[in-house]
DNA sequence: ACAAATAAAGTTATCGGTAAAGTAAATTAC
DNA sequence: GTAATTTACTTTACCGATAACTTTATTTGT
């Protein structure tokens, strides 16, 4: 059904009676051809409005200039900032990425990691989904000798590459930052702990309240996915314990939306009557009343050092050792975490 | 550089003795090859690890089973949820994505479609940047006999497949509320006429303001972009010219963003001073204040009947009839838009 | 019982490029 | 002045699959 028209070097050949490679080459500005071939190859070519095939290109060159890439989501204000950048960045060093989305799923995630190494891409960025709990297509890639870099999320096992923020360092850093300001009542919403974010951020909180002698009620460290609905549900069950903290820390910035949500449902006021803070941010930030504090990551930054790193992989493949990129975090304090607040002031 | 451990149909062959075009029938589940041979061959694919090879796949069948997107952004409300629901949609009918992303660049955008073409995808979903204004290379991809659908922000030449919300029914029907809510001082910050979206809602708005004999003020109708920083300058202008309207119909959501910014920054409070609706929301929605009211945009519905025209148009190349379909949108009440606010009551 | 049909493969050609090797004429080398 | 190089191409082979055609053995039809 899809014999559709299609100028090949052929047909420029023919047109100018030279041979299909003499074409190929003037096209790519080898120095076999002459300057008058080349020039007339090349009006011809914009004359016919020839388009190279990408597949027959890619098949005889055995590289494809294209990075697999493969996210949770797009919809989201962390990864639809990096997914920008890397795609920026790609552009900037003429390569093409191909775009998956495992939607949190880790079977479609699998499947779309089958399908782009069966697209021979020259090498893949993944952030894992929040469900995937086997590695052995990690491996696989591995033993395919494909240039592999986790970003953000990882896989912690020894031998791949991977970029992500300071984790445990931003926590830290917000924990202790809540702990100057006075609180001493403080929980943390802390994702699922088989995630990296997860469980370095859960272990900054911990290093931090350890350090400053700040007691840590169990009940008020509450696990759970990343996202919205995630933040929404671990408020409620905070509040119908009947025994609120007084600062929250939460894992994502999702999840303390979602405690916004369940906050303002419930009649209560931040930060009168809770107090948050939170692990990344986004642009709508600025939006919200209050204005919420947060431990910044740059995800232009990431999305670049992921590209960067894909690429030094690519362009060495046999002596490149993986390596680890953290970037660092800062505190950006807004409207929350600026203190208990004295009631009836 | 690349030579990189590839298992082929060969590999499979010589394991079993038999030819590669057995092994490629066997895979594919071809009725030539008997039950214990097709059994035998996937087998041995599996303990291989066999991926088949994407491009020679797709250049020796002659189609790529892959959409080509091209999109202003992604970190956007909009978009990153169509884009989502695309993706989606894909994936149910077995087809892969290709995104690209122009950034609102007319020129990268061109890039970004000769690329596609020259991946030979077997058809493009296409939003064109706010800037796009040579339409030469839209006629190049009818040329070549390529399915193409524009979406959401189209090309308004006849021949061309697209799927567009009911902009200019959505804007009468803001508008049309607006004034029997009692706003008569009513502003539009309108975009680029260029692009349909911003003209067709303009065209409603027009259309209401007439049928209720509201007198359209000039100076209240600002041309601009789509985004946040343009609803934030419209603002400032408006604001300087010491004529403020009660009510400001903002174009996209973004631009109504700028203006709750804007007003924010001015010491202003919406819905007091200004109040606003506008076209297009987002899940962030809930978490501003007041809540917009706004004109809705079903984004997942978009992005499905986008998916659908194009693979209906790749299966009936020939005698395809380009078609446009208009998803009918619904007002929804929130916060804002309301009715005039009477002061110190 | 023998031609026709079917089952289960194998062969060859092709997709549209690129790489590698080959060739004829012109130029340079000494 | 002839061998060695260079220039500007052409020819051949190949990338890894699929399509179309061919072959061989077996089954079916009458």
């Amino acid at each position: 059904m899809n014999k559709r028209f299609q100028i090949t070097l052929d047909d420029i050949a023919k047109k100018l009676n030279v041979s299909k490679v003499t074409v190929s080459k003037a096209l790519r500005g080898h120095p076999d051809i002459s300057y008058e071939t080349t020039q007339k190859v090349k009006a011809v070519a914009k004359e016919l409005g020839y388009t190279p095939n990408f597949m027959a290109r890619n098949l005889s060159s055995k590289s494809s200039h294209t990075i697999g890439l493969v996210v949770p989501k797009i919809a989201h204000y962390f990864f639809g900032s990096v997914i920008e950048s890397i795609y920026e960045v790609a552009l900037e060093n003429n390569y093409e990425i191909i775009l998956t989305v495992s939607q949190e799923n880790a079977e479609r995630e699998e499947k779309h990691i089958r399908s782009l190494l069966s697209m021979r891409v020259d090498g893949l960025i993944i952030s894992i989904s929040q469900q995937t709990k086997k590695y052995d297509i990690f491996n696989t890639i591995k033993n395919y000798n494909m240039p592999l870099v986790f970003m953000d999320r990882v896989v912690e096992l020894p031998g791949f590459s991977n970029v992500t923020v300071d984790d445990q360092g931003g926590s830290f850093n917000a924990i202790e930052h809540a702990i100057k300001m006075g609180y001493t009542k403080i929980a943390h919403f802390a994702g699922y702990q088989e995630i990296n974010i997860g469980k370095r951020r859960y272990s900054g909180f911990k290093k931090a309240m350890k350090k400053y002698n700040v007691p840590i009620n169990p009940n008020w460290v509450i696990y759970g996915g990343f996202g919205e609905e995630d933040g929404y549900k671990a408020f409620k069950k905070l509040y119908n314990s009947n025994n609120l903290p007084e600062f929250i820390f939460a894992v994502t910035f999702p999840v303390a939306l979602g405690v916004y949500s369940a906050v303002s449902e419930l009649g209560l006021k931040i930060p009168d009557d809770i107090d948050i803070m939170c692990f990344g941010s986004s642009d709508i930030n600025k939006f919200l009343t209050p204005s919420l504090s947060c431990v910044d990551q740059p995800t232009e930054e990431l999305g670049r050092k992921s590209v960067e790193l894909i690429l030094e992989n690519i362009n060495s493949p046999y002596d490149f050792i993986p390596r680890h990129i953290e970037i660092p975090t800062s505190l950006i304090i807004r409207e929350t975490a600026k203190g208990p607040v004295k009631k009836n002031q």
